[in-house]
DNA sequence: AGTGAACATGCCGCTTTATGTATATGCGGG
DNA sequence: CCCGCATATACATAAAGCGGCATGTTCACT
C-alpha cells in the first residue's frame, strides 16, 4: 500500500487530498466533509501519512493535516510517456507535437 | 474496478500497459515478458479491456492487444491541480508561495 | 477427423482492504 | 481533579483482489 498508485486508488483518499489541496484541515473537518466515521478517516490519514502524502502538526488535541504532494510525482512520471497520446483531442492542444511527424495531409 | 485509478493500481497491469506502449502484443508475448501464468495475464487483460484501456483484434487464434490510452486522461486530469506543486522542487522550492503570506521575517 | 496451439473462464485459496463499533489516550477547561 | 472533546488504535467482518491449476473453446494444419 505504500506506493502512491495504491494510495490514490481509493476514492475517499482522493477526496481527502482534494480537500487538503485548499488548506490544512483537522480530522473533524474532514469527517464532516466526507460523511464517513471518524475512525475511517483516521485510518485513511494513516495510509496517506505513511505514504508521505500528508504531514501532521499537533496543536493541543487538534491534528492539522497538510498536503505534501511530492510522492504524487511518481504517478505523473509514470503517466508522462502516455500523455502525448491523448493530447491531440478536441483542439490544437498538442498540435505543436506534429512537427515531429511527416504527415502530408495535415 | 472499472475506474482508471484502480486499473493502474496493480503493478502487473502497469507493466502490461508499458509493454503495449511500444506496440500491440499477443497474450503469449505478454506472458513471456511478464513471467506470470497465462490465465493471470488473460484476467488482467480482461480488466484492462473492460476499463477501455486496451482493445483486442482477433487474428486466427492470436489476439492482438492494443493500447487505447484515452481513459488514462482521467488520472491526468485529477493530477493536474497538483502538478504545479512539485514543479519547483530541487531549487527555490515554493518560494513564490510566500507571496500569499504575511510573514515579515521571510 | 484428430491434434495441438492460443486464449478465456471457473473454481479455490490466500491476503489485503475498507468500514463500523467499541475502547484507549491526551489535553484543556471548569 | 474530573469531564468532555479530538484523535488514534483494537477488534471483528465482509468484500474484493490476485494468483494458480484445471478445463473449455476455437482455429489452423495435417
Amino acid at each position: 500500500m505504500s506506493e502512491p498508485f495504491a494510495v490514490v486508488a481509493d476514492p475517499t483518499r482522493r477526496r481527502v487530498l482534494d480537500l487538503l489541496r485548499t488548506r490544512p484541515r483537522t480530522v473533524t473537518e474532514l469527517v464532516d466533509a466526507l460523511g464517513v466515521s471518524q475512525p475511517t478517516v483516521s485510518k485513511h490519514l494513516r495510509v496517506l501519512r505513511e505514504a508521505g502524502v500528508v504531514t501532521v502538526r499537533a496543536e493541543a488535541q487538534r491534528r492539522w493535516y497538510e498536503l505534501r504532494p511530492e510522492p504524487l510525482a511518481a504517478i505523473d512520471d509514470w503517466l508522462a510517456p502516455y500523455r502525448w497520446m491523448w493530447a491531440d483531442r478536441l483542439d490544437t492542444l498538442g498540435r505543436h507535437l506534429d512537427t515531429m511527424e511527416d504527415d502530408p495531409d495535415a
